[in-house]
RNA sequence: GCCGAUAUGGCGGAAUUGGUAGACGCACUGGAUUCAAAAUCCAGCGGGAAACCAUGUGGGUUCGAGUCCCACUAUCGGUACCA
């Protein structure tokens, strides 16, 4: 039967009866568990880019399954967040009921997909069954000291009276009004992740992931190494406490500057500023960190009309107040070194503040401009003057050490994770507030705090969850007296930094944290998903897995050992693909007009799968073309005339081909290249066809290649490739069939073109027996008709032999 | 701004990681078949008459560079409350 979507649906239902995606957590075989970042069932399908990131990631796993690993392959749906809620305010429509319609959806069309899940380990993080175990890693982070409660700014916009998130903020106005949104501090929670910083570096050294991708989590995590150092206030009263990566510059200093929104500004600002400090705190408060932080933008900021001492040589300096100081970068507070510091150099220019300088290059003849960044010799620095930039670093700070003045620190970048959401749909924070007991943490055994579904989620200036009485009111674990619970919810990257943890526990398992079930599968041999979550989910999961580890759960440290990130496909037009541009492509009318297997094939065949790329299904019909071919090969193959034998060298050929087409794909399989996997397959294909125009031919042998070429397109085309098998007269499931073994002797059959090149430039190609040792190979090349004449009467200066690869000759 | 990528024929993309640039396809052209078309099959297909010139631009290292180094340009992703 030619194949289409009803070949699809044929074998979907047969392998649903027969469970043969059924997971056996007890088989003897070496475990592989590989598994892609889950969907988020915000839209109301699945998109083009969920296809492509799961389709080839599934032929991976039936691949595994081949190579005869006990491969665990699940799927899940990170359920709560922020669009549902919105789409709820939008419609009506709570976002319990859209997120569940979706899921079902989504569901039915990974089915369609044909994709090799055993769902009955599956999960949602939004059901209960889940967010149990999200408040249960709450509660182990809170007890371990790793969760605490501080103010934190958040987007307020006060026509709405709702905190926004950023995406919701275009260009510093609220998305649903147009108001100008303002910084507002709320007391929130974080996770401690800057505890981890250092294991999070060091982690990236054992880890299979793209260098790119360790790379943005090096940066991101922000190592600096340097010193902290205490400015005294002019009136002594404060301590102004600085990070700086250059303490040896610290006589170089003029002015102070703080982050705007820092308490101190409150505290230092002298009456006659008053006035104008308060009105660039409001201008700052409209600012994001990117537009604060961009060097395009002139720098701007207003004296506080306090003063400062520098610890080292006792100069009364001004205290400034401007934006491109963050407050949680650091301490908030930066010494300013106008002369040796491009962003102070262009501040104090703009404000005429002094400039003075304390460094010069160690050799005289070097180039020296203001301002001069790099290290050099001490002047204008009293007892420093002489020592170069090392040596005065540990001077200085030692000196300084000695006063408790300042100390050699390391900063990071990395700031601790607000996990705290004013926000309905999420996980609620399990603890309640006790009049008697203060903030007390909700015990295991009364998880989870159910998330209420009659809410008034509609902004109004509340977290949703304080107008619900039944949420609210309840009793301190402690006392037993009345208390009150916390009204917000967890951020929802809570619940995807250990959902790879949830999976190895079937569904109806009520204990999900089993220590043994888990350490027996995990860690992850290969996550697949986008780079997009280079930073933030990948680091989230990564200092979850560590705590876990350190409080005893794991026996490993590091989630994922491999990583590999799908690229984006884009839209016709080269966005990104979104509604409101309406590029946005569905992958259903394909499935329906050509089969699940032509698409997942036209999907790896036609882009690169690591870079992704813009939409384009001009191919699509040569991938039925392709199907039609092996269709017809089948055909041929079921029609053979037996008994006759072969020639030779076709065969010889024919077998050299198969070999390595099994090598060549069970590498780019390996290292998710499948446009050249089914490259190779092709050529196969074509081998087989050509093979089969001879007069003569070994019909035992053709096809036993034919049968491997369609096991070896049987994880890229599982329905395709099963339906083939059928017609070749099988009955058993190519599913559970072994991954063909390369034969080395066949490899070595036939001949090779050496490259020959004069002066680096190809002139001539020489075919020799690959049978033949590099050393004979060479001999042969000598004696080539070509050769001698292209170097005849020329001097040869020199021989380049690359064994069995390229003779060069220089002349 | 900062951090991380990417750039190869008309198109998607290959290139065993410094060794014949353009595998495998698409599109196109010519031929066979056909009353005709579709489909299928066969052949050709970076530019140039050739020497040669060609992997975003300009330099460099090397016997040899798409691949390594330096400086640019353009595009994409992330930037901590989209996930």
């Amino acid at each position: 039967m030619k194949y289409s979507k009803e070949i699809d649906k044929k074998w979907q239902d047969k392998w649903k009866k027969d469970g043969l995606y059924k997971y056996n957590p007890n088989s003897e075989k070496e475990k592989f568990y590989t598994m892609e970042m889950l969907p988020y069932p915000s839209g109301a399908k699945l998109h083009l880019g969920h296809w492509f990131n799961f389709a080839p990631a599934d032929s991976f796993a039936r691949f595994k399954k081949m190579q005869g690993y006990n491969v665990f392959h699940p799927m899940g749906f990170d359920a709560f967040g922020l669009p549902a809620e919105n789409y709820a305010i939008k419609t009506g429509i709570h976002p319990e009921d859209s997120t569940l319609k979706n899921i079902e959806t989504m569901k039915r069309q990974l089915d369609e997909m044909g994709v090799s899940y055993d769902w009955n380990y599956s999960l949602e993080t939004c059901m209960p069954d889940y967010y149990k175990w999200t408040q249960w890693l709450f509660v182990q982070l809170y007890k371990a000291g790793l969760a605490y409660k501080k103010e934190a700014p958040v987007n307020w916009c006060d026509s709405c009276k709702t905190v926004l998130a950023n995406e919701q903020v275009i260009n510093g106005e609220c998305e649903r009004c147009g108001t100008a949104v303002v910084k507002k501090k709320l007391s929130q929670w974080f996770f401690k992740i800057t505890d981890y910083a250092e294991d999070l570096l060091k982690g990236l050294e054992k880890i299979d992931w793209p260098e790119s991708t360790k790379k943005v989590q090096y940066n991101w995590i922000g190592k600096s190494e340097g010193a902290e150092i205490i400015f005294k206030t002019e009136d002594g009263k404060h301590n102004i406490k600085v990070f700086t990566t250059r303490p040896d510059t610290l006589n170089g200093v003029t002015y102070m500057v703080i982050a705007p929104e820092s308490q101190l500004v409150q505290e230092i600002t002298t009456p006659e500023c008053k006035e104008k400090v308060e009105e660039y705190i409001l201008q700052t408060s409209k600012l994001n960190e990117i537009e604060r932080m961009s060097t395009e933008k002139e720098k701007t900021g207003t004296f506080t009309g306090a003063y400062a001492i520098n610890p080292v040589n006792g100069d009364k300096v001004p205290i400034w107040i401007a934006d491109y100081v963050l407050e949680d970068y650091g301490t908030g507070a930066v010494m300013a070194v106008p002369a040796h510091d491009e962003r102070d150099y262009e501040f104090a220019s703009k404000y005429k503040l002094p400039i003075k300088e304390v460094i010069k290059p160690k050799n005289e003849t070097d180039e020296y401009t203001l301002p001069y960044c790099e290290y050099g010799i001490l002047k204008n620095s009293n007892q420093y003057d002489g020592l170069t930039t090392k040596e005065a670093k540990n001077k200085i700070v030692e000196d300084l050490n000695k006063q408790g003045l300042g100390e050699k620190t390391i900063n990071y970048r990395l700031k601790d994770w607000l996990v705290s959401r004013q926000r309905y749909w999420g996980a609620p924070i399990p603890i309640v507030y006790c009049d008697k007991c203060g903030t007390v943490v909700v015990p295991e055994e009364d998880l989870p705090v159910l998330l209420p579904y009659n809410v008034e989620f509609k902004p109004d200036g509340v977290s949703p969850l304080k107008k619900s009485e039944e949420f609210m009111h309840c009793k301190c674990p402690k006392c037993g007296g009345e208390a009150t619970r916390e009204a917000d919810t967890l951020d929802t990257f809570v619940c995807s930094s250990w959902y790879e943890l949830r999976y190895p526990c079937a569904k109806n398992d009520k204990e999900a944290f089993n220590k043994d079930i888990i350490n027996k599968v995990a860690p992850i041999d290969v996550y697949v998903g986008g780079k997009e979550h280079a930073a933030m989910h990948l680091i989230y999961v990564r200092f979850i897995t560590k705590a876990l580890k350190d409080l005893g759960y794991l026996d490993f440290d590091e989630p994922f050992k491999k990583l590999i990130h799908q690229g984006m496909i884009l839209g016709p037009d080269g966005n990104k693909m979104s509604k409101s541009k309406g590029n946005t492509v569905s992958p259903d009318e394909y499935v329906d007009k050509y089969g699940a297997d032509v698409f997942r094939m036209y999907l790896m065949f036609g882009f690169d799968y690591c870079k992704g790329g813009p939409w384009d299904d001009k191919g699509i019909e040569a991938m039925t073309k392709y199907f039609s071919r092996i269709e017809s090969a089948t055909e041929k193959i079921n029609n053979l005339k037996e008994g006759t034998t072969s020639k030779g060298m076709p065969e010889q050929e024919l077998l050299r081909v198969k070999s390595n087409t099994i090598k060549s794909m069970t590498r780019d399989i390996e290292i998710f290249q499948f446009n050249t996997a089914i490259a190779r397959s092709m050529e196969l294909l074509n081998a087989i066809n050509e093979y089969l125009a001879n007069d003569e031919i070994n019909t035992e042998i053709v096809k036993d290649t034919f049968e491997t070429l369609i096991k070896v397109i049987s994880p890229l085309a599982p329905h395709f490739a099963q339906e083939q098998w059928e017609t070749l007269g099988h009955t058993d499931e190519l599913y559970n069939y072994s991954w063909p073994e390369v034969n080395e002797q066949e490899l070595k059959g036939g001949m090779k073109n050496i490259p020959i090149q004069v002066n680096g430039k190809l002139k001539a190609c020489v075919s020799v027996s690959t049978a033949l040792t590099p050393e004979e190979m060479l001999e042969e090349i000598k004696k080539d008709k070509k050769v001698q004449s292209i170097l005849e009467g020329k001097e040869i200066k020199k021989e380049i032999y690359i064994p069995g690869k390229i003779y060069n000759v220089v002349i």
